[in-house]
Order: structure tokens, then sequence, then C-alpha cells
DNA sequence: TGAAATGTTGGGGCG
DNA sequence: ACGCCCCAACATTTC
């Protein structure tokens, strides 16, 4: 090669579209080496999740595949990212290596200390959220902790960088020579489990999006809370655009949605239209909140953001929290989407908070159990928004809701689930239960002998949350 | 982006 | 026609 190459590492970024990173070390002119690092420590992550990981491998294979067309291919390589790199720039003769920013504080401190490691050029550039860390500040320079006031100075700025990235098979780099694993398949990463992988590329993933934009972001205010049985095959109305886990690894990103939504916005006038994209939007803006809160605040990750309820006292219930994790609590509004979450790694949002809210609220068990079980099940699995979700079910988090308000199993599923279609979707031994017991079945005369007696009766638990929250915000001293 | 307890009002049954 | 009670229906307060 004439030119000295350059490292473009992907991470949660895995597209070529719209990749700020990658655009700027293509813009060197340099060659580009566009390198996977598959650290086995994540391996050891009680967040480690095989669903996960068997998407993330699938968006690989996608990303190696578009490289194909410029006659390249993705570098696939097992081990410490800095160990990886001294390797690659020693054998390639690499002059920089560039990366889109990771805001978590694991990836923070171990980029921070990539500057250190390697003797060539580190570039680190924000790219996975529409404005980075710091970027959002209240007028003292302090974080913002309440949403609405983040959401109103929440001003993006950002054109979608890239709309089609420019590229020649001279700009990358001749790889002959260079090591490359692959993408590796499950039985080499011992990847476990039955989860249907969907369709994992950038072209698939803005057809869906610009599909989204075009009808069903029209409802997303009323049908948001909707419940779908799966995304993928569920024809009724449906407010999930189930977008999510091609935002976590950046097959799709947030400018790209964030501008396709505002263009529809520019240009319709129905009020009922524009009220549902901006709450579309908000949701985007609910993610860099998060994303943002984690950044400022990483004590999150190990415990409550306020320390007002650091004194509960959580429950050990072992069995019951099984009994959640397994969909049998006995309650079909709770164990409907914990079966869908184990079945397709993801379940909608509604379902998120009256799963959250019984396992915090009416088992009384810490929700950091719930934020551990999400992690391991969802395909979306991100730390931030995840523990983000978990704290403001508890109580514990920023802007989170008062701890008084519990949610009410057999209310919301008549609220969200009226004909109990979601219901016997995904539980299937209440099919032939009537319309008239689907919410609550434990009332039939004789119930379905397979569905278990729900596990705690809710105005019991309801009365021993409140007591118990309250002993703790009164043992903290004022 | 709650639900339950408590309070208030007003129509209707009934003596 | 009146007073009384019951109890939806709605509103407010409380957790």
């Amino acid at each position: 090669m004439s030119k000295a190459p350059i490292i473009f590492w992907f991470r949660r970024d895995l597209r070529l579209d719209d990749n700020i990173g990658l655009h700027e070390a293509i813009k060197t002119g340099q060659p580009v080496i566009p390198l996977y690092i598959l650290d086995p420590r994540i391996r050891d992550s009680e967040w480690y999740s095989h669903a996960r990981m068997a998407f993330l491998l699938s968006a690989m294979q996608a990303v190696d595949s578009r490289l194909g067309e410029y006659n390249t291919e993705l570098i696939v390589q097992h081990g410490n990212p800095h160990e990886v790199l001294l390797e690659l720039i020693d054998t390639s003769g690499a002059t920089a290596v560039y990366f889109n920013a990771d805001y978590t504080s694991f990836a923070v401190k171990r980029d921070t200390a990539l500057q250190d490691k390697l003797s060539v050029e580190v570039k680190s550039f924000d790219d996975g959220l529409l404005i980075p860390p710091g970027g959002v500040l209240k007028d003292d320079g302090d974080p913002y902790v309440v949403y609405t006031p983040f959401k109103k100075k929440w001003n993006v700025k950002t054109k979608p960088a890239i709309s089609t990235v420019e590229m020649t098979a001279s700009v990358f780099s001749d790889l002959q020579g260079l090591q490359n694993d692959g993408v590796p398949s499950h039985q080499q990463l011992k990847i476990e489990t039955d989860i249907p992988i969907p369709p994992i590329d950038e072209a698939y993933a803005q057809d869906r999006l610009s599909d989204y934009i075009k009808t069903s972001i029209n409802t997303y205010s009323s049908a948001r809370n909707y419940l779908p049985t799966n995304p993928f095959d569920d024809d009724r109305p449906s407010g999930s655009s189930y977008l999510s886990p091609y935002f976590r690894f950046g097959i799709l990103s947030p400018r790209q949605a964030y501008w396709a939504a505002h263009g529809k916005y520019a240009n319709i006038e129905a009020k009922s239209i524009r009220d549902s994209i901006e709450t579309w939007v908000s949701e985007l803006t609910w993610r860099e909140f998060y994303m943002h809160i984690m950044y400022h605040f990483p004590h999150v990750r190990r415990g409550n953001f306020r320390d007002t309820y650091d004194p509960l006292e959580w429950r050990d219930a072992p069995d019951e929290l099984q009994a959640w994790k397994d969909g049998q609590t006995g309650y079909p509004i709770v164990d409907a989407p914990m079966r869908q979450l184990k079945a397709i790694g993801w379940m909608p949002n509604r379902a998120r908070m009256i799963v959250a809210s019984f396992l915090t609220k009416d088992l009384l068990i810490h929700w950091q159990e719930g934020e551990k079980h999400f992690m391991q099940y969802l395909l979306d699995g991100d730390p931030a928004a995840n523990n983000g979700g978990w704290q403001w079910a508890a109580g514990t988090g920023t802007d989170a809701q008062p701890y008084f308000r519990i949610f009410n199993p057999v209310s919301q599923s008549k609220k969200f689930d009226k004909d109990g279609e979601y219901i016997r979707h995904w539980l299937p031994e209440l099919e032939d239960v009537p319309q008239k017991y689907i919410h609550e079945p434990w009332k039939m005369d004789s119930p379905p002998e397979n569905y278990p007696d729900p596990i705690v009766d809710h105005k019991f638990a309801r009365e021993r949350t409140l007591e118990a929250f309250k002993k703790a915000k009164d043992a903290e001293p004022a």
C-alpha cells in the first residue's frame, strides 16, 4: 500500500451511512482498516446476553457484507482492545485509530486509557447521540436531573451528517496479510438462544424507519400504549416502531430517525399527527436524557440515583423473583410480557412499566434484579436507558414517579389489553378463558390448572410497599 | 407515563 | 309534595 492506513474501530455504530467517525477516517485520504474487536470479557458480565450477542454477530455480518461492495471486509479480532490495537498498529503500520464515543463509564475509562497506551493518534467522535453529554446543561453548568427542562433545552442543530457514504475501493486498505478471525459462528461463541433474530442491515432499518414515519407514527400518541404481540407479524395498529435494537447497535443513527420525523413534521398540519410525531421524537430525547444521566452520574450504575430510599429493605424472595422471570406470577398482564421477553428479546414500553412496577412494588424486590434480567434478554438492552427506566419505576431515580404510584395489574390489563388478545397470545394456557375472566382468571370457578394462582395479593402488597417506602424515607436524616 | 380513599352532588325510590 | 336514604357519578385528597 502506498499510504499508511488508519484504523476505524466499529463499536456501537454498525453502519456505513451517516457514521461520523468513519466518514472522518475516510476523509483523511488514508486507506481505512475497518475493525471490530470482540472483547471476551463481556462474556463474564452479569449482563451478558446470548440474544444480544447473536444480534450483534448478524449486525457485524451485515457490515462485512456491505463492505464487500467496496471490495473490502470487516476485520474481526478477539482480545482486549488495547492489545489488539497495539498488535494491529504494529503489523499494518497504521498511523491513527478513529472511533465514535461510547458514553458509558466503562467505555469512557477504557477509551481514555487508550490515549496513553497507544503511540499513534487516537480520535474519538460524537456520533451516537443527537447531542452528546455536556451539550445540554443548566445555565449554571450543572446537568439536568429532570426530564422536562432537559427536553426544553434539548435543541437539535446537527443535520444528518452524511446521507450516503462516498467510498471507493481505493479508500480502503489492502487487508492482505492482516489477521482476520472473521465473524464468529454461534457455535464458536457458545451462544445459546432460541430468540429469532430479526433482519439486520442498514437497508432494512431504513425501510422500517421510513415505513413507520409514513404511516404508523400518525397515531403514536394514542397507540403507544397498545400492546403488540410481535412487532414483526402483528397486523394490529401498533404504536411501537420497534427500532430500539437498531439504535442500540447503531445500525440506525439517531440523526436519521430525528430528521426523518422532522421532515414529515414540517410538511403536515394536522394537529393530532404533529402531536404524535412530537411524542415519538420525545422518546429519542428520553434516550439521550438517560445517556447523559449515566454519564454525569455514573453511580446510578451501582445503586439509587437518590439516596432517599437507600435504607429501604428490599425483600429477598428468590422463588418469587424466579416466578416473575418465568412469567408465572399468576397475573396475566405481568406474565405475558415476561414470556414475550424470553421468546423474542423485546417487549413494548407499557409492558416494561407494568412488569417493573410489579417486581419493585408488588414483590418489593430490588430494581437491580429486574435491571439484570432485562439486560440478559433485551435485544435493545442498553445500560443507560435500562437503568433509567428501572429507577424510574422503582421511584429511586431522576424525575422518578413517586413511590406511591403503584400500578394495579388488573386495571392496567383492562386498560391496555382490553380484549385480552396480547395475554392469550403469550399465555396459551389461558386461550379458552372467557373474556370476563381474562384479566383475573383466579376468579373463575375452576381456573386453568396449568396456570398459577397469584403469588401475592395486590391489595396486601400495595400496603406493604407504601409502609416500607415511608419507613425508609423517614429513616433518612433531614 | 396511578390508584384508592374520601368527599360531594344529584337523581330516583319510597314511605 | 316532602324528607330521607341509597348510590352512582364525579371530584378531590391522599398515599
